[in-house]
This record gives C-alpha cells, structure tokens and sequence, in this order.
DNA sequence: TACCTGATGTCAGTTACTGACGTAAGGCTA
DNA sequence: TAGCCTTACGTCAGTAACTGACATCAGGTA
C-alpha cells in the first residue's frame, strides 16, 4: 500500500450518501464530505466536477454498457426489442445492491438539485441510446423514439423495482413494462 | 409614477439575456446583470430564486394557461385530442416573439446548466398536464403516457419552428408533430 | 399627522468552485 | 544507485452565487 490508501472515490462515495441521508443535500458541505472520507474539499473536486456528481459517477458505466448491448444484440431483433434486450442485460448492475440504490434514489428524491441532474443523465442516455440505434441502421426519427421510450420504461421499471412493492428481480420489471408500453401504444 | 420605476423584471430579464448572449452564462454575474437594470445584486435575488430562473420566468404562466386549456377542453375530446388542442391554444404565447424565443433558445442551448433547468421545466409541465388528464377522467397510467407525449410533441415542433426551416406557425408545426407522433404509434 | 406596507439598498457572512503552487511516494531509466 | 517523472494529494488565495438582518423611503391608510 501507497502513501495514498486507495479507494478514495469509494470513501467519498460512501461520506457523502451518508451526509446527505442524515443532514440533507443542501447542508452537508464538501470539506465534511472530504473530511469524513479522511481527504480535503479540493481533493474532492480533482474525483468529482461538482457537489452533486459524487452520486452520479456510477451513469457513465450503465449508458456505456447499455450502448454495447444496444450495438452487439443480435441483427433480427427489431429497434424496441434490442433496447429493451439491453436494458434487461445491464439490470445486474443493480440487482445485487438494491438497498444502497434505494438510499441513493431517496436522497434524490429530496432535492431538486440532484432531480435536475438525472433529468440531463436521463436525457443524454437517451441521446447515446438513439445514437447507438442509428448504427445498426435505425433510421431517425425513429431512433430517437424509441430510445426516448426505453428510457420510459427503464424509469418505471426502475421505480417499481425500489419501491419494493413488486418483489420481481429488475429485469423481470423491465420486461414487464416494455409489454405495457407496447400494449398502449398498438391500440387501434 | 412611485419612488421606484417600475418593470424591474422585464428590466432584469432584458439585461440577463443580451449579458448572457454577449458574454455567455457563465462569465456574466448577477451583479453585472442588476446593474445594467439600474437594480442590486440583492434585489435580483427578491425577484428570481437563482441565477437561471430568469430565463425561465414565463414557465409557470405557460403551465397554468395549458392546464387550464387541457381542463377546460371539449369532453368529447380523446386525451391526446385535447392535449393536442391545448398545445396549439397556447402556441400564441410565442407566435409574436420569434426572434426573443429564439435567441433565449441560443442561450440555453449553450450552456448545460441552464438545459438542466429546461429539463426540470418541461418535466414538471409533463406532470402538471397528467394531473389536468385525471381532471378529465383519463386513468393511470395512461394520463402520464400521453402528457409526456404532448411534451414530447410540443418540444419537437418548438425545435423545428424555432429552427426556421418551418415556415408555418407554430400551431400548425405542433399539429403537424403530432400527426406523425400518431403514425409511429399506431404502426401495427 | 402618524402608521403601515412594499420595494429597494447596504452589509456581512457562508459555501461552491477554481487556479497556482508545493510535496511526497513509487516507478523508470541511465 | 542516483536522478527523474508521474500521480495523487495538500495548501492557499480568490471569485461569485446565494442568504439573513437591518435600514430607507415613497405612497396609501386610519
């Protein structure tokens, strides 16, 4: 081991979740964070562009899975059954922690800050989505569609899963809510 | 006419969006933008909650006035009817203002945080136009489906007449949008 | 005339965030 | 082995967003 234990983002992580359960978003400041994580603010800020991105570090590794499923899945599949083929293979990023992504969407939940950076986490994912569409030869503006409705659903999916009320495993969910979708949209 | 001159906001408003065009977002500061409204920083802050939100203050009026147009709209209508119908009720809003609209677009476009900000908008409308559904005896989750599909139309035909290579209104771009909204959807 | 309200100014303070510079461990190469 | 470079961090000073407390003053009201 180093000067310099590892896993400074890991500690960061974990004080700031911590903080922002236990005296909220808004009143925990960085130096705590950093401080409880054994590091200073300005440490903070070479791991994290801002306060809020220190509990969206994880959205870079999801949409870049979901990208190379979207681009591997087999050719037949049509464009809403490659997203949702997707989708469902990179539910296991979650599947084992379901009480920290809990906390994690709580947080969340409290603070319109944190609400308006996944809404631009949610939306660039779309883009990348479409994007990743159009290359296996989804032409536009159906490529845009329908990563704007696979990003439906994985929300809905994604918030009945934390809700606890449905004990299906996430991938299961999602499958569930992609035939609600379909069913409400192929109506004559 | 009292101590103080009055259309402090329009003042505000004004001054934020020509230092935001000229300089950008970000290296114009509150100071700046109170000071070419005759105005103080703190007096800003008593009109806006923040820095963004003065591009954003004809948001809630938008919102009431669709609301309102949603409830208010022919029982016969289908709900996507008279989602639709509101949409191009209240386009007027902006049919006179083209070029302030598309210039305040420029401005967002331009700067994350203030797309952020848009996102939270345009959600929150999303949610604000489900509830007028239930209003209307539209059920879940259908009333949610078809309010952010009326957002999702709405800010596609916005992009396109703000784009200028639509000539139309914006009433007729937003009919437009949804028609083809319609086509993806009922493709069997 | 005295009081009250509403919009503003003034000022001090906290905190998010940034740039510049210093420091120490570990690895690489001559 | 000595020198060097890279990497991760600390220190410090500074800017600007945002807030609370208090003062001011015009106009309306009792």
């Amino acid at each position: 081991m180093g000067r310099w234990p590892g896993g400074a983002t890991e500690r960061l992580e974990r004080a700031a979740l911590e903080l922002f359960q236990s005296r909220g978003f808004e009143s925990a400041t960085v130096a705590e964070i950093a401080q409880r994580a054994g590091l200073t603010e300005r440490t903070f800020y070479r791991h994290y562009a801002d306060k809020r991105e220190v509990l969206f570090a994880g959205s870079t590794q999801l949409e870049d899975l979901l990208v190379r499923l979207v681009v591997e899945a087999d050719p037949s599949l049509s464009p809403i059954q490659a997203i949702t083929a997707a989708l469902t293979g990179a539910a296991g990023i979650f599947e084992g922690r379901r009480s920290l992504v809990s906390q994690r969407q709580k947080v969340i939940a409290a603070n319109p800050e944190l609400q308006e950076r996944e809404l631009i986490k949610l939306s660039r994912l779309a883009a990348a989505l479409a994007g990743a569409l159009r290359q296996r030869g989804v032409p536009e503006p159906g490529a845009t569609l329908v990563a704007e409705a696979g990003v439906a659903i994985f929300r809905v999916a994604f918030d009945r899963w934390i809700g606890g009320a449905d004990q299906r495993s996430l991938a299961v969910v999602i499958t569930d809510s992609a035939g609600h979708l379909r069913a409400l949209t192929s109506a004559h």
